[in-house]
DNA sequence: TTTCGATAGTTCACAAACCTAACTAGATTG
DNA sequence: CAATCTAGTTAGGTTTGTGAACTATCGAAA
């Protein structure tokens, strides 16, 4: 079992891949299939909450951030404004680009979503012990890190 | 930012679900992005693993198991049968069971993925520092206590 | 100035991985 | 032995992604 293994040697990378590997795929599969019930995807706040921090983006900037293709996030651009969430500005300057900005509608999803007590996660979460909790509040910064662009640390 | 309050209050499931959901949604994505460039996905090894830890296990256990339906679990283990990484053995006491086992080339399969030292999780990791690598580790079994059959801790 | 290559974004056709509903076939039980 | 339960499959749809090919616009060089 890696979970015993990995007691002896935290930090090793290969010992530690095979742990955490099936830990987040079946993780995140819960967390998607618990999400479709809910309007508003997990993606769709990630993004949100990203556009509402950047404003002006645009959408090949957007799918890079989150290392997907620019078809895929064409879509989901399409989706939210479809959705009156975020609003494009065509952009005086550069005719191409569509700066995206987040809607008042769009602001009252983000918070609606926070709001949402019965979410799923949040409910597994609390049934936890404290100290599993704090382990996973540990492990939040370094799992962003994993995905982080390594262009961007040079 | 909600890290920035998670390390105030690190064991709020509301605080700490708006911090792990997203990051658990980026890694995993990347996560399948890289996998499909190997031979074997993610969720084959998780399988192929699962039935050599129970031999004999059928379908549908697999299928609770990993909370999947049993229509997807069966589209799985008809590609790992086709790949020739698992074999059926008819239950001669119960006709409708079909008692699933790893083979030798499943074992390989297993094997060849753990050597593939190109494996981006791994690599990625190895780029992290100790102290973030140790509280990735420490995470492992809480995130697989979230996705736990509550039923089975009564 | 016109043409030419890069960039922003889209449409299209496809694939992976999941779902529900409805089915077949074998087992169990009243 | 008939009703019902269980194991597994088939069929059809959804979500979320991909790559290839396209349009439109920009910036620069002949």
């Amino acid at each position: 079992m890696p979970l015993a293994a990995l007691a002896k040697a935290p930090a090793d990378p290969d010992l530690l891949a095979e742990a955490l590997r099936p830990a987040i795929l079946r993780v995140s599969r819960r967390l998607r299939q618990e999400a479709s019930k809910a309007g508003l995807s997990a993606l769709d706040v990630l993004l949100l909450v990203e556009i509402k921090r950047q404003p002006g983006v645009g959408v090949c900037d957007l799918a890079d951030g989150e290392k997907m293709s620019r078809p895929a996030m064409s879509g989901h651009v399409k989706r939210l404004e479809a959705a009156g969430w975020i609003s494009r500005i065509s952009d005086a300057k550069d005719g191409r680009r569509s700066g995206l900005a987040i809607t008042e509608a769009g602001l009252a999803a983000i918070a609606e979503a926070r709001r949402h007590r019965n979410d799923w996660l949040a409910a597994r979460l609390a049934h936890l012990s404290p100290e599993q909790r704090e382990a996973l509040a540990a492990a939040a910064a370094p799992l962003l890190a994993l995905v982080a662009d390594p262009e961007a640390a040079r």
